[in-house]
DNA sequence: TGAAATCTGAGTAAATTACTTGGAATTAGG
DNA sequence: CCTAATTCCAAGTAATTTACTCAGATTTCA
């Protein structure tokens, strides 16, 4: 039941993003470096969060990328699930799914799946950048310096 | 995030057996059979929910498995963890872990990960073996047959 | 014009998964 | 006592997935 590193490096990557884009586009050059990402790498996952409209790009020198919306309409969720798929512990309880099999409806342990599923979803859809943002910064006001991976 | 086949045959092998295991022992070959599991791959997962005391064996002819205690004391979560090991999902946040790194105390993804860990452990330990048995009979008297998977 | 960036597709080594295989040890039943 | 049925155990392996790298095309600022 792991994340893989596309979910860990984008939640780091986007926290970075909306730290860093406030006064236009970050390159993916300086986020690898501050948050030790292969940038090729970072490249394709910032392809999956295009895509899914989370960020935008751009092109040329002096470009990069920023949040696409402000940082409290970016869940932790719609992160995860554009770099991970769905978070459906099990196949056939994806939300999308079409692999459905054809006792789903009489499957007890389908239950089960079920419920795991919508209680992650609720966690991650519950939490914004902004979220992680505030969190941040009480840190540093805390402690007087900068983490934040 | 998603579940291995460990964790899933786990749970309906532990369902067949709370199901079929109330006059003694059964068999792997009938459990595998009835959820169409390879025996030999069962084998393994029933060494490590023996190992972790959910299950007791009886060797030799007409020997078998049967759950280790009631099936009210057992739940979804011990299976799931004695097979899968911690559902924490990143690595960082296992209940065991020594692989925090050294900037834990100050991370904040680390936040996410912990909240999203501890509700998936909120809602595997909620449910119990007997919670599952009951489910299965409730649809076999709605339905008039035998589904379970 | 050149350097810095995004964009795109393909390739690849390592790790993990989901088994299979082979055989030893144990025990009920004939 | 013998045999068949079973658990127990350790290794091996094919397929898949992961976490990248690499090569190069395209765009744009200075």
């Amino acid at each position: 039941m792991k994340l893989s590193t596309r979910g860990r490096y984008g939640i780091k990557a986007m926290l970075d993003l909306a730290l860093n884009s406030q006064e236009g586009q970050v390159s993916l050059k300086s986020i690898a470096e501050r948050q030790d990402i292969s940038e090729n790498y970072l490249e394709q996952l910032f392809a999956m969060l295009r895509k899914n409209g989370l960020v935008k790009s751009v092109r040329g020198a002096q470009g990069g990328y920023m949040l696409a919306t402000s940082p409290d309409n970016i869940t932790v969720g719609s992160v995860l699930r554009s770099l991970e798929g769905s978070l459906a512990p099990v196949e056939c309880v994806s939300e999308d799914s079409t692999n459905v099999c054809d006792r789903a409806n009489a499957c007890v342990t389908r239950l089960v799946w079920k419920k795991i599923r919508d209680r992650v979803n609720e966690v991650v859809d519950s939490i914004t950048l902004q979220d992680l943002v505030n969190e941040v910064k009480k840190m540093n006001e805390d402690n007087g310096y900068m983490y934040y991976i």
